[in-house]
RNA sequence: GCCCGAGUGGCGGAAUUGGUAUACGCGAGCGACUUAAAAUCGCUUCUCUAAAGAGAUAUGGGUUCAAGUCCCAUCUCGGGCACCA
């Protein structure tokens, strides 16, 4: 063997640690538990035919650097691989070719499989998961029912964001900017019977807990962002009559008809209801009913707001379009033009609503009393209150509000100012939103206003008018998807169309096989069509299945607890298995800031809560790096053909080594890196000394590199701790060069090999192998790192001027380093006399003399 | 609009706690080896200057013995949210 082929030596190696498999987490009973364990994954990918990129390849390796840096550290270390099977992708191929996307994924997941061992990832593959498997859908649906049983899985009619290419509905999370996440189509609104999970019920304690981990503080401030806490005060506004006689106008025949024709569920219609119908727009859990409330007969509105302070100024009131009151507030005059609103709005595309923010809205016809002023208040539709947040009304304080002022002028409606602006304030916007003294606010006048919210809220809590009362942005997770391929839900329907639990012995609820993937007309997956699934019978009567499958991430919300006990087929997890390995110590991934991360975390609490797991938080250490753009600095893309293959790098001859270390060395792991097809070159170039050091060139008798040795160690060590790779890259090639310059002793070879290991792993065990050397991770030794002599900066005035050499001792000698650096011609024609101070700080071989 | 993050050679980037700015790599130039080329090895490579030296981390100010790093303002780029009351 004399020139480097990594070909053919990373072909031995992966054999080797097939036959051998090498990277198997010990098992349970075979653990030192005084050993430290190490628990890593990525986030497991969806196997697309495709196969891997170079942003698998970047994402996968930072995990494997890690693995096999902290295996070599001889902790315990579990590092799995799983495959995210379900999803739109498969179904639409199948729809297309009618190719069954089990087959479909079968495939991919084969050529995964194999791609990932051609680049020799540290994968324990008996632990290998795939959420399609029913062996693992099975304790999917069996945490679908532990939610369930809990109330925390349920069922509710409203609108929800529908893609209308992909045929079905969307979490909020997956809609961006009004467009579907996966196919780019843009969402309407559709009301449908939806099953949801109640993840606001852990609203507080998700977004208490972001504080303390170890994550980025991007991901951490959207999640914040996302769960939008807002504390503030729910006060109700009585409607007063509008036809002068105390009797509130109620068009219930006139008004409930129109609304149900501009409303109409354009899915299954058959089960709309009346009253369903009524309750309309509430995507939230439990609000349903107490929103606002007839009480003696007497209509109330019930309002949000964070700033109870300027309720003296609340001019008028305004109600989402959708508001189940509106039917009740409504007067003959007006019953059409806001009919006609109400079905303009649902029929707006989220886009237009974004783009014209001009306000618009109309007169219910209604008058309501503000609690505070006992003024008589006009109440108005408006589409920029959304019913799906608060209560899906406001109280308008248009002198200071930014868009009740705009409405308030568009429809020439009073403005009140009850905030005195401060003189000092330079907020010169047209309505003053800050801190001040109330006026024209009867007894408060003269309070500030942080304390008058307050004081206004406990005020109106006497009368029994209004509460304080937190709001959150983060409605709750959708998670029923029209689709064939996913999991089923474990649901049946009884004969008056009530939800009834399949039994936990009976799973798992196996998706059928079919021959036709085409949804149905009314917005039912294909399931519908397969009839015979779709019988059932519980406890003796004959049911009717579920056809909506679960959001794939639902499936994805606890595979990391699948891991530590793949094939356990007595429960989801094993609890000793779980009590050991989980949480996961690192998690890496380069996507789903929110939605897959701020669910594993729910779903963490809610079992923690039912006592199956021992921890609150699943991940202790989230790593999120950066994508990979084509050498254009452009996103890669099949369209724009600037795809960079990674098998085809590998196969081109600089072998996986090259392409792990190359990906390592591009740059901070966390940012965005764009690929440079030279810069490759210069990875292989180093690695091919490495090479030659071992097998080309000759062992130097003596060892001159006792110090740069140890320092790589430090360094590399340091680096991998503070995952610094680029760097950690950098000071292994900066050794390679030393040795090329001073020559290389047996025991450098054998440090590079194993400090190198973690990113080159098929070349590191090839020179480990010719030394016999195991792979224990080195540690430096402090004595080495002292050098002779040590050059000292000399700055005059901040400013470098001259270097000298001393003796390390001397460094801690002020007067004779002071006496040294004024020897200096450069530093003594700057100085006038004596100095006027001489600065020598600790941590830097460093003098800085003031003159 | 609001909230984050970032701006350093021809390029990717380094500088970890305020202490030698530009490590490492790419590209470029020169040389060695070679009939030649590739590969490999070595040297040079922020700007100005003949040199001594001086200046430079988006721009302008500030704090400090000392600022790429901290503070204020401005500009540019990237990301997130986007009528959330």
């Amino acid at each position: 063997m004399d020139r480097y082929n990594p070909a053919e030596i990373e072909k031995k190696w992966q054999k080797i640690w097939e036959e051998t498999e090498a990277f198997k987490a010990p098992a349970l009973n075979k653990i030192d538990k005084n050993q430290a364990k190490m628990y890593l994954a990525e986030m497991f990918p969806y196997p697309s035919g495709a196969g891997l990129h170079v942003g698998h390849v970047r994402n996968f390796t930072i995990v494997d650097v890690l693995t096999r840096f902290y295996t070599q550290q001889e902790m315990n270390v579990l590092r799995p691989f799983g495959y995210d099977t379900f999803g739109l992708p498969a179904e639409n191929y199948a729809i297309k070719t009618g190719t069954a996307p089990q087959e479909v994924t079968k495939e991919n997941i084969a050529n995964f499989r194999r791609q990932a061992k051609k680049l020799g990832f540290a994968i324990d593959w008996s632990r290998e998961i795939n959420t399609s498997n029913p062996e693992y859908y099975k304790w999917t649906q069996w945490c679908f029912l532990q939610l369930y049983k809990k109330g925390l899985a349920y069922r509710k009619e409203s609108y929800q964001w529908w893609c209308p290419v992909d045929q079905t509905v969307l979490a909020n999370e997956q809609v961006e900017n009004g467009h579907c996440w996966r196919c780019g189509a843009e969402v309407e609104k559709k009301k449908m019977k939806q099953w949801f999970f109640k993840i606001t019920a852990y609203a507080d304690e998700l977004l208490d807990e972001i504080d303390a981990l170890d994550w980025p503080d991007k991901i951490k401030t959207m999640q914040k962002n996302w769960i939008g806490r807002s504390e503030g005060a729910e006060i109700d506004f009585d409607v007063v009559s509008n036809n002068g006689n105390g009797q509130t106008f109620v068009s219930e025949t006139v008004s409930q008809i129109s609304y149900e024709k501009s409303v109409r569920p354009l899915g299954r219609a058959s089960e709309a209801t009346a009253s369903d119908t009524r309750d309309g727009g509430l995507a939230r859990a439990g609000l349903s009913g107490k929103t606002s409330a007839i009480s003696d007969n007497k209509l109330q509105i019930k309002v949000f707001t964070t700033r109870p302070d300027t309720i003296f100024g609340a001019t008028f009131l305004v109600l989402a379009p959708e508001h189940p009151l509106v039917h009740s507030l409504i007067i003959p005059q007006t019953a059409e033009k806001v009919n006609q609103y109400q079905t303009e709005s649902l029929k707006k595309s989220e886009i237009e609503r974004q783009e014209n923010k001009e306000k618009t809205g109309v007169f219910t016809g209604s008058y309501a009393i503000n609690p505070a002023t006992g003024e008589k208040i006009p109440i108005w539709i408006s589409d920029y209150v959304l019913m799906g947040y608060g209560e899906g009304a406001i109280m308008a304080v248009p002198a200071h509000d930014e868009r009740d002022f705009e409405f308030a002028e568009k429809f020439d409606l009073p403005i009140k100012q009850v905030i005195e602006k401060p003189e000092n304030s330079d907020d010169d916007s047209r309505c003053y939103h800050g801190e001040g003294e109330l006026v024209n606010s009867g007894q408060f006048d003269g309070t500030r206003t942080e304390d008058a919210r307050e004081q206004i809220v406990a005020w109106l809590e006497q009368q029994g008018v209004g509460k304080s009362k937190v709001t959150y942005r983060m409605r709750d997770w959708l998670i029923s998807r029209q689709r064939y391929w996913g999991c089923p839900i474990p649901i049946a329907y009884d004969k008056n169309g009530e939800p009834h639990a399949i039994p936990e012995d009976k799973l798992p609820v196996i998706l059928p096989e079919v021959t036709d993937y085409q949804p149905d007309k009314t917005g039912r997956s294909a399931l519908a069509k397969a009839t015979d699934w779709l019988k059932v019978e519980i406890d003796g009567e004959e049911m009717t299945r579920e056809t909506d499958t679960l959001d794939g991430y639902a499936c994805s919300s606890w595979y990391l607890w699948r891991y530590v006990s793949p094939h356990d087929d007595k429960a989801a997890w094993d609890k000793d298995a779980i009590k050991y390995w989980a949480p996961t110590d690192i998690y890496v991934g380069a996507d789903h800031a929110v939605a897959h991360l701020l669910y594993i975390r729910f779903w963490c609490k809610f079992f923690a809560d039912e006592g199956f797991l021992p921890f609150r938080e699943p991940v202790k250490k989230l790593l999120y790096n950066g994508y990979i753009n084509a050498p254009d600095g452009k996103k890669m893309s099949k369209s724009k053909g600037n795809v960079i293959d990674p098998l085809d790098v590998i196969d081109s001859g600089y072998g996986a080594d090259t392409l792990r270390t190359y990906e390592m060395f591009i740059g901070p792991y966390n940012e965005d890196a764009s690929w440079d097809t030279k810069a490759i070159g210069g990875v292989y170039r180093f690695l091919n000394r490495c090479w030659n050091l071992a097998f080309d060139k000759e062992i130097s008798k003596e060892d001159l590199n006792i110090t740069t040795r140890n320092k790589t160690i430090k360094k590399v060590t340091e680096d991998l701790h503070r995952v610094s790779f680029n760097t950690a890259v950098a000071a292994l090639m900066e050794y390679v060069n030393e040795l090329y310059k001073n020559g290389t002793t047996a025991e450098d070879n054998i440090t590079l090999a194993k400090l190198l290991k973690p990113f080159a792993p098929h070349l590191a065990s090839e020179i480990l192998e010719k030394y016999d050397s195991n792979d224990i991770w080195p540690v430096w030794d402090e004595s080495a790192l002292v050098e002779d002599t040590v050059e000292v900066v000399v700055q005059v005035n901040g400013k470098l001027r001259a270097k000298i050499t001393v003796f390390p001792d001397d460094l801690l000698d002020e007067e004779k380093l002071t006496e040294l650096a004024l020897k200096e011609d450069n530093v003594a024609r700057r100085i006038d006399g004596t100095p006027k101070k001489v600065i020598i700080p600790k941590n830097a071989k460093l003098i800085n003399i003031v003159a």
